[in-house]
RNA sequence: GCCCCCAUCGUCUAGUGGCCUAGGACACCGCCCUUUCAAGGCGGCGACACGGGUUCGAAUCCCGUUGGGGGCACCA
């Protein structure tokens, strides 16, 4: 096994700004970065902007935020980049010049569908038809690399072992277009060279592009690094996450109220695990235990209850404070149904304790605590009727009546509440039951009597009222 | 079609030849606690894909089968 001493540790997260982070991307940045900070080495940070078409500005900066809350900040020591691929297209057509110089590479003129007719399928390679041809550079012409015929190129994997790939199934493949500029795998390997990348950590669809790279390391006069293929994340379906039909977006989730500190957790499990009986923990701990060789290798389920549960671990850790100040998004606008005006930050403090271990999502709080910001409950119509059986309006009558002149803290109310149910011949569990619909619009929720001492005599009493006279109305 | 990878409970995993009547977590089910719902506690269900080897001994090593997956662009 080839070793590289620790202090020249150099990896990198290499993304393309094509669209939203993709929680895949997300845990292949994790590892990266728990292998480069374990060791004292570096994680490079390289933009792969080569495709103008599909590149935004804004997606950049995406990526970079997006790190950053999954704590990979651009201002830890560790941290170098971000690089843009593009600025490095000087370099990359120097390689590709220099291959063709060197009879490496060369230039080819045909077309999809000549190669098409030739070998009567879309998939089957090139079939070297220009190799001989000895052609020059014109516009339009691509060069492609001229791969060997026999032998076998064998990747060093950190996390497979030793695949060995026959090169007579390498074809001659395109390292520029035909306009010269250079494609994915020649900037690639280019970057990694100039950038004195050590281990190349990356997704298993990278895989078979291995040999294809490890031939142009190689051709470059370079030792290869050592590679690292990560299995791929899965749907349900056990297909590889994909934008278009899976929630990928680590900002999705984000907006969703998932912590990123559960986030992390959970993504660092994905294929991994710290091999003792563990699961939640710090990632400052996960980072100190995590071994690149011991990463599995088959597809991992992005399990969102799994994550949920984590979630939930997670929020119930949060001091009262940082609790408050997480949902803060979920009770002001634009989110909240209510005014930020009618949001009273003394009320939602007392409230929030009695929601936090309630909670799997932060976004869950605002149907917990709509009720004392909204002038009206907003009534769960299944919830009304199944509470508002026969009888509930005369015990609502009755409550209405004694919690008119009760003293108006949680304990007496609920011995007010309890001595009424008897005289109705229910117990507690039963006769809260109108009374939570009466006040909140729902049969489950936070604990009642402390809801309505926060609520207040005033308003209790009026939506008390307001349900008498809805009863006596159907 | 070709190349490559993978295979332990439904899911994520522990396990690297004897410690395994296979451990943990999520999910699910039951009980306790309880003003609803959670949280918490206790318990339950549940897996080494199959077939051959190698070995005194195999979830662990080898071969094959089957089943999944990834890739095969002048995208990255």
């Amino acid at each position: 096994m080839c070793s590289v001493s620790a202090s020249s540790v150099r990896v990198r997260f290499a993304p393309s700004p094509t669209g939203m982070f993709h929680v895949g991307g997300a845990r292949s940045a994790l590892y990266n970065w728990a292998v480069a900070r374990q060791s004292g080495g570096t994680f490079v940070l390289r933009i792969e902007d080569t495709d103008a078409a599909r590149n935004r500005p804004e997606w950049t900066q995406g990526i970079i935020d997006a790190l950053a809350a999954i704590g990979i900040n651009a201002a830890d020591p560790a941290f170098e980049g971000p690089y843009f691929q593009s600025e490095n297209a000087k370099r990359h057509r120097e390689a590709a010049l220099r291959l063709f110089a060197a009879g490496r590479a060369y230039y080819c003129d045909c077309t999809r569908e000549q190669l098409k007719e030739r070998t009567g399928s879309e998939h089957l390679g090139y079939d070297g038809f220009c190799r001989e041809r000895e052609l020059e550079f014109v516009e339009g012409r691509a060069l492609r690399f001229r791969t060997p015929d026999e032998g076998e190129t064998v990747v060093e994997d950190l996390v497979r072992g030793r695949p060995i790939f026959p090169n007579a199934s390498i074809e001659d493949f395109v390292i520029a277009r035909g306009d010269g500029s250079p494609v994915f795998l020649l900037a690639n390997v280019v970057d990694d060279l100039d950038e004195g990348i050590t281990q190349v950590i990356r997704g298993e669809e990278h895989l078979s592009n291995t040999p294809k790279q490890q031939l142009l390391w190689e051709a470059l006069g370079a030792r290869p690094p050592v590679w690292a293929h990560l299995p791929v994340i899965v749907n349900a379906k056990r297909q590889k996450l994909s934008k278009r039909r899976d929630k990928v977006a680590l900002e999705d989730y984000l907006a969703d109220g998932f912590l990123p500190e559960a986030m992390v957790n959970y993504l660092m499990l994905l294929g991994w695990g710290p091999g003792d009986d563990r699961e939640i923990m710090p990632y400052e701990e996960m980072e100190r235990l995590f071994r690149i060789e011991d990463v599995n290798s088959s597809p991992a389920f992005f399990d969102v209850k799994k994550l949920t549960a984590f979630n939930g671990e997670y929020i119930r850790a949060l001091s009262a404070d940082a609790f408050s100040a997480a949902c803060a998004p979920w009770v002001t606008a634009p989110y909240a149904p209510w005014p930020d005006e009618a949001f009273d930050p003394a009320v939602f403090a007392e409230v929030a304790p009695l929601a936090q271990t309630r909670l799997a999502l932060l976004s869950e709080i605002t149907n917990y605590v709509d009720f004392l910001f909204l002038d009206a409950p907003v009534f769960d119509e299944a919830s009304w009727a199944k509470a508002m059986k026969p009888g509930a309006a005369e015990l609502l009558h009755d409550v209405r009546a004694a919690y008119a002149g009760a003293t108006w803290l949680a304990d007496e109310l609920k011995s007010v509440l309890t001595v009424v149910g008897e005289s109705h011949g229910l117990k507690l569990g039963k006769a809260q039951a109108p009374v939570r619909v009466t006040v909140t619009g729902r049969t489950v929720g936070l604990p009642l009597f402390e809801s309505l001492e926060l609520l207040g005599r005033d308003r209790t009493l009026a939506r008390l009222d307001a349900a008498l006279l809805r009863l006596a109305g159907s």
